[in-house]
DNA sequence: GTTGACAGTTCCAAAAAAGAACTGACTTAT
DNA sequence: ATAAGTCAGTTCTTTTTTGGAACTGTCAAC
């Protein structure tokens, strides 16, 4: 499998996988989550080579995850933002923070805490059934082929 | 950064990251949860090189995500099955998937729906809030420090 | 006793990333 | 007017990681 075919594999993890699937880039989106937007401030914060970072802010720009916003004229410079699609990642980024505060955090306790501005509360991110809204149990959740599917040669068993 | 030290910063999507955040990876947890369990069956689903397999099984086994059981002796043959911790990456999983349907999902559809064995609909996930269970947006979740914080000479702005 | 499944390991070539310096368009300080 | 600094990259070379394919060893089935 190449990656620049995994966006046309029908799996919507692949395909997700294909623009936000390293390491790199997980980290960049943290950090836009947590407002940052310029080159060198991520840069400086992730201690990425320049040379990815562009890659990588460009992948995410074609994407569509990321906009570059201009801030200023001559030179034009411009700031990375999340679009609406990016702004949608939220929940993964949330899960992924959850994960590592529930799994990975070290003696000293969890580094970040979120509070919702709603409720006040500072709180976790819990993951429910957009139809019952009972928390969503892995054990509790069959797949089902939809009308996007690969074909039933491939589908195995 | 190095990706072996990833795992001391003191930011829990950091942490994660350094156990689950590399394009392969992501794609063998989707298949643990679909209930692919053995080396040849994820080899074959991924076309992954059986170099690169071996590792990414070693290394999630290693981090606890997943446990190697036997399911055969002479010669031993174990399966890879998601330990509680791995189960736990369910959210994150889900996720990616939901923003994979969501926006990158062919003209075809989704490739796969969702059934919630307790209300017995097709759903989608959706984070709420663990305290007011309301769905948690972006731009309503504030951080805060916590106890296991940066010293905060390194916060920045 | 030959074939085939399984779960890897080993080898080498090719691709990607790290690390550091360089470019270029401007701003601000001297 | 020159010098130094900022921002957003690009261009190099070296090191590391992957890809691709074949090889190993243990057993079961034919």
């Amino acid at each position: 499998m190449k990656w620049d075919t995994l966006e046309d594999e029908p799996c919507s993890v692949a395909r997700t996988v294909s623009v936000i699937g390293d390491r790199w880039t997980l980290l960049i989106l943290r950090d836009c989550f947590l407002k940052v937007r310029r080159f060198e401030a991520f840069q400086a914060r992730l201690g990425i080579t320049r040379h990815l970072l562009a890659a990588r802010l460009k992948k995410l720009t074609e994407a569509g995850v990321l906009k570059k916003v201009a801030y200023q004229q001559r030179p034009t410079r411009h700031e990375y933002v999340l679009t609406d699609k990016g702004l949608d990642l939220h929940p993964v980024i949330m899960g992924i923070v959850h994960w590592g505060d529930m799994h990975m955090a070290g003696t000293a306790g969890r580094p970040l805490l979120h509070r919702h501005r709603a409720c006040g509360c500072l709180c976790d991110p819990v993951m429910v059934c957009s139809e019952c809204r009972e928390p969503l149990k892995a054990r509790d959740v069959v797949v089902e082929p939809g009308p996007g599917a690969a074909v039933p040669a491939r589908a195995g068993s």
